[in-house]
DNA sequence: ATGAAAAATGCAAGCGCTTACATATTTGCT
DNA sequence: AGCAAATATGTAAGCGCTTGCATTTTTCAT
């Protein structure tokens, strides 16, 4: 059948091979079903036309692609990174194929992505966080797509999830600098608009504020998007006020090494002089200089429970739920007691 | 035509809006080959019906998937992040989508990956560099699928190719550490199998070394996977010889930020005792300490005019080549002359 | 050897869409 | 008003594959 110059079909494999194209079909996805001798034949019939399997003809015919599709914020820091490359290695394990969007942290973008995936025939979706658009969960459920939100885990949330307490793991680490001694503290988060992981950190360090008698109003916050030369500005920011903080706590280590850059600019020693801690416990948080005190989070162990979860409720209709992942503080050198202490 | 619970079909659409479905694929494709008063009805049944179309019925109808394939060795690092968010800024600009995969530097995973994408569909690829089974360029031929090369210019390549000269680019900063008077040169590149670039940077080392009258076989010259900790193991190793390098030339930033890491754990002033630097220019290099003197690489630039050349092949039969890019050597605090200069 | 059950293979109907080509409607002239 | 040309819409044939069902071949117990 092929027109000389476009790719073999199964139909030319076939005639090769003197087989029906079924009989093909089933020896390329149920190798099980078919008598060697013939497997055989249609394997050098394959080979002999170096024939490639039309994945858009498979997955109408078969009305299912063995594809997930993920949308992200970004790829430009390596915070998804690794998580990412667990939840793949998972889902390969598993004969599925990932597909990976960023939103650049974008609500219309991150829509867009998800309906380019659900054409695409993804049969199940990752989506990063909770916060977005009520018509998105709508129509999610309309097209009956199972999604898993990982990052974040909150118990009643729209979407099952696989994540951290991302409010008690921040405030696990204010209470520690409040412990210090610090009552003077400066925030650098991220835009916390659409993005409840930048949000439950800042109420994570509100409540310990709280918890510590401290006016969390008195919480100096700045929001920015998240890139090292923000976190250096918002750094400068921060520590032009009358009263400067004695610690900096950051929404997570990218904008905390843009701030422990700028310290350094600054002439400021830290920790001495001041406090930086970060979150996430990337790479980057070890190689700073001084290493950053931050939050760990097990974005591997995370990435390979969202595949489980998530196959589990392609294949066997699983509700998605479970429990959420442990953080701990991991302490390097970029917190100390406040200078006066 | 569907059976409840399934996604709603241009036939619905059609039903709905009383049309035939040509009439509303063409308001979807070629809204202007239809009446204005259609097109509303058909609309408004598109979103009474929160109707999508299925990709993979219109790739296999239209035979086209307007979608590009790139294939990159990680996404782990910054190096080829922002090249890729202008190829992709500029391919959606043309009505195009990308597909990203990458390869963790494997050449099988690579295979693997370009048949993936092109059994998606994918009209067009983007490659990095081009060292990789002969193979491959076959099949590439036979599926007459247009590709690009990217990142490494070669003039007689197999592929058109974007990208600036590996080898010149760092003979250039080589030639400039040697002009400063080091003679005892360390170097800490990426695997060079099968990595053209990082093998044409280490040719570029040697090439500067031998114009200068200086042995190339003299160089120590260590191999190490792309990631920090190893550019920090490497420096170590470089460094335990018995007659240490006063400069040592990293094959990328990532590395050389190790190295740096790993200067500062031992007690080095960079660039005092020793002179160490990197290759790319990512965000890394400036905010390392002290800042990396590295080679500046338009990635932006590349990305984006790749994605024109790309586009061209798809739909002019252009050529697709083009000129190699310049690159700058980026002056900053790693490097200085020798000790004892 | 022989027939029933099991295994292997073939047949053919779609999957949801695009697009020639055919047909119906509108437009612009005289 | 009336006709040709231009414009809008409909008809239906696939695109390359999977899969339920029908048919053929093999296997195995008698």
């Amino acid at each position: 059948m092929s027109k000389l110059g476009s790719a073999p079909t199964l139909d030319d494999v076939a005639k090769l091979a003197g087989v029906s194209t079924a009989t093909v079909s089933r020896c390329l996805n149920n190798p099980g079903q078919v008598v060697e001798a013939t497997r055989l034949r249609v394997q050098s019939a394959v080979d002999a036309l170096g024939y490639m399997p039309n994945f858009a003809a498979r997955v109408m015919a078969a009305k299912r692609s063995s594809t997930i599709g993920a949308i992200i914020p970004t790829m430009e820091n390596a915070i998804f990174a690794r998580g990412l490359q667990a939840f793949q290695e998972e889902l390969h394990q598993h004969g599925y194929t990932l597909l990976v969007s960023s939103s650049a942290y974008e609500p219309e973008i991150e829509e867009e992505q998800i309906k380019t995936l659900v054409a695409r025939g993804a049969d199940g979706l990752l989506l990063i966080g909770h916060d977005r658009h009520p018509r998105i969960y709508e129509n999610l459920e309309r097209w009956k797509i199972p999604a898993l939100v990982a990052w974040s885990y909150l118990p009643d949330a729209q979407l099952p999830c696989i994540g951290f307490d991302n409010r008690a793991a921040m405030a696990e680490l204010a209470n520690h600098v409040i412990g210090l001694g610090h009552t003077r503290i400066g925030v650098i988060s991220g835009i916390s608009a659409g993005n409840d992981r930048a949000r439950l950190r800042i109420n994570g360090i509100q409540d310990a504020a709280s918890q510590h008698g401290l006016d969390p109003s008195d919480l100096t916050i700045i929001e920015t998007p998240y890139e090292i030369e923000n976190g250096a500005s918002a750094f400068s920011e921060v520590m032009s006020q009358n009263i400067p903080p004695t610690a900096v706590l950051c929404g997570n280590d990218v904008l905390a090494v843009g701030a422990l850059h700028r310290a350094m600019e600054m002439g400021l020693n830290v920790p001495r002089d001041i406090s930086i801690t970060g979150f996430d416990d990337i790479e980057l948080a070890r190689i700073a200089t001084p290493a950053l005190t931050t939050v760990h989070v097990p974005h591997r162990e995370m990435g390979r429970r969202a595949a489980s979860a998530l196959i589990g409720m392609l294949e066997n209709q699983a509700s998605g739920h479970g429990n959420p992942l442990a953080t701990h503080i991991v302490e390097r050198q970029s917190l100390g007691p406040p200078p006066d202490a």
